[in-house]
DNA sequence: ACTATACCGATTGTCTACAATCTTGGATAC
DNA sequence: GTATCCAAGATTGTAGACAATCGGTATAGT
């Protein structure tokens, strides 16, 4: 026998509120908390405080986080039956286990897309030089605004992985490359010094689509991620890890 | 100011329902359910029903499908607003791309256990030779009894990745892994017929890994999935696709 | 009979209340 | 002065209530 509740209650508060979709609100307001560190690497989660700051109530909190987690911005710790969640924290170690995974997805995807028909390859590969050459063009200009070079450089592997992976393989690439952000947010400007590396390792994956060269794009791809991989574990040496402690 | 609810209600129900985990439960619970067929790809699923067989109230059944969603068990069917959820299909596309995603997350895994010690290889051939001669035995008996096989060829596999991978790789491979199984016992009672390939491909597995050859462990590993993949899809065009119309 | 509309049941999305558990700080005993 | 236990607060986990919406069916208008 369900509880009667007087409705005066509920009738006050504003209906407008239910917009259908507080749970993807939730999860994206909170992984821009996370990836542009106003929540740290290593900190303390609590969904009340969350809930309040997004003006919501704990339940789509709550759903956002597990989420997050099953994503990996978030970690649990358990202690014996309740479980607490933390910021996950960015060590050099879980940065060459992310690139690398990255790597080896976008370079399964490349291959498909390797294997598209000729006319597709072309006129794939003159988007991507698009977005390479302006890549170029902010580094010669030394206009070195990081916000359009992410920009650039997603849209450049995302227009590659879009063309040639299926549903599954496309959402597993949704899912754990932008975890890539929050490194490269955090050290990018001394990333940025090493761009003409990457814009270089571009032209070759290019060059590889055209030649339709499964076995070049994959490891074209797999390179680009190595090495920037390499190039932000010397900058994680230099400036140290975040919340792991 | 909250609504305050005459307590004899909530004192009536048992106090011990909170385990303190039915989230755990409700999710590996309906994944029985999916895997097993009770729930046929393709059908409707409802909050309020699996909460009823669940007996727990639709908010950690909620968390559950999101989760199932997020795992690929469960697919989203937008209109609007609302979202319906129902059982993932099994198609020979969405098999092909699973089992060959699968094939290059074991592949880097297998890179990196190519890349251990010798003494901690050779003991891992060890027990990888225990699991293999095992299903060879059920091969020369005859004796084709679909549960121990699957188990022992899951451990083969599992105890491939858990010696390389990372947390991260690991954790990929838990969420993926796994839904190879539906296929698996869909078409099971086919598959088996060809067991003797699979074992004379872990042989060869076996066989890199002592060798420490990188190369070779990952492109024996992809070729045992992707062989894999081809059988199944034979045994597909004979059975049919299920959940797709 | 055929279409448009208004209701109604079914179902999902969100909220608050309650219960259980964990943590912390202090009071007390030794 | 230190260790132990207990109380109060903080936090998480689950339940059930409401609101909004979807889809279909009955009904009315033509």
């Amino acid at each position: 026998m369900p509880v009667r509740i007087s409705s005066t209650k509920h009738a006050a508060r504003a209906r407008g509120d239910h917009d259908g979709n507080s749970l993807r609100k939730a999860f994206y307001e909170i992984r821009e908390l996370i990836v542009h560190g106003r929540l740290s690497p290593g900190s303390w989660i609590v969904e009340a405080d969350l809930a309040r700051h997004l003006s919501m109530s704990r339940t789509p909190v709550r759903s956002a986080l597990h989420w997050l987690q099953r994503e990996g911005y978030v970690i649990e710790h358990k202690n014996a039956r309740k479980s607490r969640m933390i910021v996950a924290p960015l060590t050099k170690e879980d940065a060459g286990e992310l690139y690398s995974i990255i790597g080896h997805v976008e370079g399964l995807a490349g291959r498909r897309t390797a294997a598209l028909p000729k006319a597709r390859r072309v006129e794939l590969a003159g988007r991507l030089k698009t977005f390479n050459n302006q890549l170029r063009e902010i580094l010669t200009a030394k206009d070195s605004r990081a916000a359009g070079i992410f920009d650039l450089d997603r849209n450049f592997h995302r227009t590659i992985i879009e063309s040639g992976a299926g549903p599954r393989l496309l959402a597993l690439h949704k899912s754990i490359e932008p975890q890539a952000e929050r490194y490269w947010r955090l050290y990018a400007s001394s990333i940025i010094n090493d761009l003409h590396l990457s814009v270089a390792e571009h032209d070759e994956i290019i060059a590889a689509i055209v030649a339709g060269d499964a076995e070049r794009v994959e490891r074209g791809l797999q390179a680009n991620w190595e090495n920037g991989c390499n190039r932000l574990a010397h900058v994680i040496d230099i400036f140290g890890e975040r919340g792991s402690w």
